[in-house]
RNA sequence: GCCCCAGUAGCUUAGCCCGGUGGAGCGGAUGGCUGUUAUUCAAUUACAGAAAAGAUACCAUCAGGUCAUCGGUUCAAAUCCGAUCUGGGGCG
């Protein structure tokens, strides 16, 4: 069984995913290894910090190092030295990027940020990239619209993304059994911040057997109400037995609505790329460690927080490798962020279990928003 | 005692010659970063390519100044004139 629910709270829920290499528990985070590591961060860092789940990107990597490359090293998980659990994103968020330069029926066109070649991502050429990474989660190619497109493009875009993923799953589900792999294949709902084309597209791609179901194109930023409003249109849609998966979320607040709404996956830049920003997420709210306040400050960022950061550096220290800019500040801040996240996701995993999820919810929040 | 130079925001300074109520950078404050191509500089090596892209030292907003002091000239002074104070230098 790939996935299992194991405890409810409401409509939040507490599962277990089987995956290649391993079992996972469910809600969980997973923080970027985009180019098979985090940026200013290493795997041993993540590992350290509570990482159960990293996702790397297939694109950047089918550029660099290459397949040949990863495929000599026996695989993403021993290439980068990952023991837990990897998901490979497809390249469709890259759309937002000005690597991207067009879109036709067959896939979507890019330039190499490294020597300008032309780069043609089909479905066939995204799913054989993802199994030769071995990754234990392979994404679908899909089709993500931006904030603020029309409804025709964004119609589009979601018909590209339902023709796609008719084409991965047909090619993965030969792909899996020629590689006796056991790698799992999401779907992406899109649809854009149009309510009735996120139902087509929910329905459309629940009733395609992926092992999970994720959402796409939220979290780019719009406005958090077209965020809830997409997200409450889809979520009725998706079965409660798969897996579910919202992409790119985020921040402490919005990971736990969407626990509340039954999310069981997140993924996002935001606590790495917030603390190269020197923003320190703790129980009491953001830390701009910029300022000149923290310069004498000898406690730790968080009293409560047991990281490697705070159990060894304090405020001060870090606002002087803020100030100096110094590298080693990115991986301090880094670790303590991502190991807030992991926290976040073990106290709600608790607080489902023990059904007290809402007031855990409501209870942070009203901490977090305290500084 | 005499002569020269300097004094503009917490710091560094533009403006002064040719008068029209002060700009910037750093620093400070408050926000923001959501499926991450790309932090800066220098050097070296390898590879790719020959033309794009523009960020992680980012972005947005805001607050700091009786222009050393006192007086004069003028419709109008950071700006011109005089004196004083402070700092630096030189000569006795």
């Amino acid at each position: 069984m790939t996935f299992q629910i194991t405890h409810h709270n409401g409509q939040a829920r507490v599962g277990i995913l089987n995956t290649a290499h391993g079992l996972i528990e469910t809600p969980f985070f997973m923080p970027c290894a985009t180019k098979a590591t985090g940026k200013s961060i290493t795997t041993d860092d993540y590992q350290d910090s509570g990482v159960k789940a990293v996702i790397a990107n297939a694109l950047m990597l089918s550029l660099k190092p290459g397949m040949n490359i990863i495929q000599k090293a026996g695989g993403l998980h021993r290439f980068m030295n990952f023991k837990g659990i990897i998901f490979t994103d497809c390249g469709g968020f890259q759309m937002s990027r000005s690597i991207f330069e067009k879109k036709e029926k067959n896939g979507l066109y890019f330039r190499s940020p490294y020597d300008n070649q032309k780069i043609i991502l089909t479905p066939q050429k995204i799913m054989e990239i993802e199994i030769t990474l071995n990754s234990d989660v392979a994404m679908m190619l899909d089709d993500m619209s931006g904030y603020g497109v029309s409804k025709e493009e964004a119609r589009t875009a979601m018909e590209n993304t339902h023709r796609w993923g008719k084409e991965c799953l047909d090619i993965h589900t030969k792909l899996r059994k020629r590689h006796n792999s056991k790698q799992l294949l999401f779907g992406i709902v899109q649809g854009n911040f149009y309510s009735d084309l996120r139902i087509e597209s929910a329905k459309f791609i629940n009733n395609l057997n992926f092992d999970g179901i994720a959402i796409g194109g939220l979290a780019i930023g719009e406005p958090k109400e077209e965020m809830y409003k997409s997200l409450n249109a889809t979520l009725p849609l998706i079965t409660k037995e798969k897996p579910r998966y919202v992409m790119g979320v985020g921040s402490p607040e919005d990971i736990l609505e969407c626990i509340s709404k039954g999310i069981d996956c997140f993924d996002s830049v935001y606590p790495t790329q917030t603390a190269r920003h020197n923003t320190l997420l703790t129980w009491k709210g953001k830390i701009d460690l910029h300022q000149g306040k923290y310069a004498t400050d000898f406690h730790p960022l968080d009293r409560q927080c047991g990281c490697h950061t705070c159990q060894n550096y304090t405020r001060a220290y870090l606002h002087h490798l803020a100030k100096i800019n110094e590298p080693a500040g990115k991986r301090l801040r880094s670790i303590h962020n991502v190991f807030f996240l992991q926290e976040i996701m073990e106290k709600s995993k608790d607080a489902i279990k023990n059904k007290i999820f809402a007031k855990f919810k409501k209870e942070f929040l009203k901490a977090f928003q305290r500084l």
